[in-house]
DNA sequence: ACCTGAACACCGTTCAAGT
DNA sequence: ACCTGAACACCGTTCAAGT
């Protein structure tokens, strides 16, 4: 009862595709690229099954032959951004620059499509390019000697992190333009200016709340995760029953 | 130019409001309280300016007069919410339990209305109730003793963190229900049943997947968070110079 | 087997007209 | 000053009819 099992007809079992009026052969692929080019060339409100069928060519309701609803396309945009974000990564060793890597890539990723990323980063796929990305980044932290249960904690915590931060970044930036430069404003133009005897904390750190609310905090969040996995990891080499047990395994299988 | 600014009719300047047809009297609290009821009974796709107005008893182009547009009532949403949710909020003084609990709080609070949460967590609303929770959170930090400059980075990381993780989390409990329920199901019936040869990593901890993926990885990922953060405050008390001044200062103006 | 086109039941927003 | 109602320009989705 998964997601893909629930696609309308399984891509294997499609054939005789016909052309449409136009000329235009439809596919799965297809569409989640024509989608992805509409989302960054026109923006979130642009991805309409109506013009997403004009920009192919094909009438509106000939898409839900391919997903069965709007909701399932997305599913798929969100697997092909995973899917593009890790495409030539690879593994050092080293697990920690590792991890940070593959979290800044992730978040970079969705910024590079954030009106997508805003709308799929919060799913649950499982799909292809999903189930390679967590058997990646569980082999990262098992290579690196976190015990099983540890391994899975920080998995989560960690991968949680990066998508949640991916969506909340892509939101800001897909924001429409009036409201994305309002929300900039605001800090330089009421919180700059909250007097101290009402506000001492903001008006003190106001210079610093600019500077840094600008600029998005993943970085920041994603060493402090780092920081704190790093001295469980020695807590647990120094005291190896403390866990609650799971076996020292493998590296990165990818 | 704030977005307090831009509303359409200050609150202040009106006066000699009219009943509506049904007899209602309009005003910005009553549409975002009703706007919150629409959204917890009937779901996201239940805030619609015209559902709006039918709840409110008025024509749904009479929402107009108080606010621009669906977002500018979204960012009133959203500062109700914080509102709320710092509401009956006292500082113990103890800054890391202090801070433990208002992540949690943020995050609660977004889950008891998980479908405004979804629409409203990203946004910066530069309102009244953002303004305190700003002030109250860069507080805690200062009276703990991080020099200012490490006060405003772990007060970004932290807030993001926590509304990040909260439009995370509230995004999978606000899903349409068929779509919660194949999320759910794709970690039971793909992930866990994934042979070994193909991903060795998943394979061998996928009880411990299954067990920890149904919950939130907030609690674990503010844990990490402020074990880092402590880590970092004992090391600017050892050598005061390194992080580049910034004064010790009062506490939790709140 | 697949695409089309009409139809249905909705949207947000504007603006002239009412009171 | 504020609310109403009609109008405009859109939506997602279904389904009978075409090829």
């Amino acid at each position: 009862m998964t997601s893909a099992d629930d696609r309308v007809v399984p891509a294997a079992a499609r054939r005789r595709r016909r052309p449409t009026k136009t000329g235009v052969v439809l596919s799965e692929e297809l569409i989640v690229q024509t989608a992805l080019r509409l989302l960054r060339e026109h923006g979130a409100d642009a991805l309409t099954v109506r013009r997403l069928g004009l920009a192919l060519g094909a009438d509106p309701s000939a898409l839900y032959r391919y997903f069965r609803d709007t909701d399932d396309l997305l599913l798929a945009i969100a697997d092909e951004l995973i899917g593009r974000t890790l495409r030539d990564w690879r593994a050092t060793g080293v697990w920690r620059a590792d991890l940070r890597d593959l979290g800044l890539r992730i978040h970079a990723g969705a910024l590079a499509h954030p009106q997508a990323a805003v709308l799929s980063s919060y799913r649950v796929t499982g799909r292809v390019h999903e189930i390679e990305a967590v058997e990646t980044i569980i082999g990262v932290l098992r290579g690196a000697g976190f015990p099983d249960p540890d391994a899975v904690r920080i998995y989560h915590a960690f991968v949680d992190q990066a998508l949640a931060f991916a969506a909340l970044d892509a939101a800001s930036v897909a924001l429409p333009r009036a409201a994305r430069e309002a929300e900039a404003g605001v800090w330089r133009a009421m919180y700059a200016r909250l007097p101290a005897d009402s506000h001492p904390n903001i008006a003190a750190t106001a210079h610093h709340l600019v500077r840094d609310m600008g600029r998005s905090a993943y970085p920041s969040a994603l060493d402090l995760l780092l920081s704190a996995a790093a001295a469980r990891l020695a807590e647990a080499e120094a005291d190896p029953g403390a866990s609650g047990g799971g076996s020292r395994s493998p590296g990165p299988s990818h």
